[in-house]
DNA sequence: CCGGTATTCTGCCGCCAGGCTAATTAGCTG
DNA sequence: CAGCTAATTAGCCTGGCGGCAGAATACCGG
């Protein structure tokens, strides 16, 4: 896999699985067998996911007795921002063009 | 690789090629041998980054004589905006918290 | 029709991703 | 300490990705 941090950041949201944990962690923290119940996935396997989702900095876990609660980080997110605006110009743009020629046509 | 359209935008955007490819559409439509003159990576290499940006419909091709054109297509990106959308609300949110704790401090 | 240029197709390779099971670590509780 | 629960690590598959070389396709120009 490419190894700089926005490829990271998006080979980890690439994945629907990981998506559906991020949304479950935007509603609050939660340990990793909470995060694993609604799949069908065994536990190493929610919690590789995790690993992936942290390489991007996407989630932080602490440690509470022998939970690791994880929290979600929104920070990367700037990053793939910052990435489809800059594409925000073309897509305007040509919503407007596209604009134009409706109005034309309904004339 | 997950199947689901979004999923399959993001791996597209999730390597640098295929970003700095976009990045030169984003100037002008450009044929595969102009895509491919900045890398030094074979042709058929080049043709195979484009095929998933296609399949992601990020990258249309239309011919010209010998020529295939390629041309951005930037719809696509708007699933992605509203992914991370999703999450400006917190992002936003622990801003403002943050602000709030350096203003405190400064007093 | 032939030669040249642009592009894709086919096969090959090494590597990483995502799934599993089994074993291990970490921490509470009796 | 023993035993329970939570979570990770190690090791093993399978499949897909990103790279290559070589052959095939498509189109122009003489």
């Amino acid at each position: 896999m490419a190894s700089d941090r926005l490829s990271i950041t998006l080979t980890a949201l690439a994945d629907p699985t990981r998506r559906q944990i991020l949304a479950r962690l935007g509603q609050s923290e939660a340990t990793v067998m909470e995060l694993a119940a609604p799949f069908a996935l065994k536990l190493p396997t929610v919690s590789k996911h995790l690993k992936v989702l942290q390489r991007a900095g996407l989630v932080s876990q602490s440690r509470r007795a022998q939970w690791r609660p994880c929290r979600l980080e929104v920070a990367p997110l700037a990053d793939v921002t910052e990435l489809v605006e800059r594409y925000r110009n073309l897509w305007e743009e040509r919503h407007d063009r596209l604009d134009q020629l409706l109005n034309q046509l309904q004339k």
